[in-house]
DNA sequence: AATGCTCGGTAACAGGCGTTACGGTAACAT
DNA sequence: ATGTTACCGTAACGCCTGTTACCGAGCATT
């Protein structure tokens, strides 16, 4: 029987094809062809199980959000103290190997992809959003008698720091090794008073 | 008589239209017809003053990195103190106002299309490592007496977080106000003992 | 005045795109 | 055994893309 896991399965695997598609071929090349392929099944699969191309982007951003947030829920669930979960969440941001470099370009892509959507605008809103409130969250745990602003003033530096160095790295792994990022983190967490 | 220079200026012209298709209707539709419409001529021209679309792009792209060099040196140049010059340059890399964050979104795009053109990200990477040069020379500047890997560490530090705040200030203006990527620098810059 | 030349607009081409319609196959129900 | 249904590959459609070929208008030289 078709149960609805496998068609949830089929979807999280063409996503993954998107994302492939993505990283490894960019964003003009991101069709629904080159995501059949890369799946390894036709166009026709694609399109019964998603009624156009937008959907199936859609689904792949909204994908790559979940496992994002699960990914960091785990590291934040096992870290020791308040300052390692900030350091271990802000730490899975950057692009400090293959796999977190990949998933800076993709959303790298995705990003200019959501200037021309409205719909992936939002998207990426509300995760970003959402990111922020963790980041801050995470701050005001590390430096309990902070004051709100400092909490939201340095969270925004510390997003913004390993955001914009993963992009970097993405576009450049030679010339940003993973501890030199790392070296980055720490002394930027060391100036704030959080290391 | 047709001067060298009018070809300069239209090829000048039709580089702006491509950053505001960029900028207005993403990297999916910068489309030689859509260049054309912006430019307000007709494909014809634009086929004339390029070979091809590609040309057309690297020319946007190196005149973007040319006219950003022009004016944060004319920032370093204004400066009254190392410290002023260095906050100067960072600053007019985030996304303060409707210019700035416009030429985040090109950047952006820029950066999209060159995962799948070895050209356009050779471009990147030797403009971005100009950039970084430039920041530690700053950096280097303002704090005389710190030892090169410590100038190295914060000058990453700073670029990134600049370039960061320029994509999430780019991708959601009313989430990251000016002022607020203002007070970041100011608490970075101080943080770093660089105030 | 005639002629060559540069310029840029128009129109057409082949190819690739998203999307749709159709057909065949396999599993299930009766 | 046979009809039914779900599934998915195939082929085609119309559209839009980058690119090319062509053509006429303006200008300079002779």
């Amino acid at each position: 029987m078709s149960l609805p896991a496998d068609r949830a399965a089929q979807g999280e695997a063409l996503s993954r094809a998107v994302w492939d598609v993505l990283a490894q071929q960019g964003l003009e090349k991101l069709t629904v062809r080159a995501v059949a392929a890369a799946a390894g099944c036709t166009t026709g699969l694609v399109m019964h199980r998603f009624p156009n191309r937008r959907a199936l982007l859609l689904h792949a951003r909204q994908l790559l959000h979940d496992i994002t947030r699960e990914r960091v829920e785990a590291l934040e669930a096992a870290a020791t103290s308040p300052r390692a979960a900030l350091r271990a969440v802000l730490r899975e941001g950057m692009a400090t190997d293959p796999e977190t470099t990949n998933w800076s370009i993709v959303w790298l892509g995705f990003l200019a992809a959501a200037v021309a959507d409205a719909e992936l605008i939002d998207m990426h809103r509300r995760n970003n959003r959402a990111w922020r409130q963790r980041a801050e969250r995470l701050v005001a745990a590390a430096a309990p008698d902070w004051p709100a602003d400092r909490v939201g003033t340095v969270a925004l530096g510390l997003i913004a720091m390993t955001e914009g160095v993963a992009a970097l790295a993405a576009a450049d792994p030679a010339a940003y090794p993973a501890d030199q990022q790392e070296g980055m983190l720490d002394a930027a967490l060391a100036a704030y008073g959080l290391g």
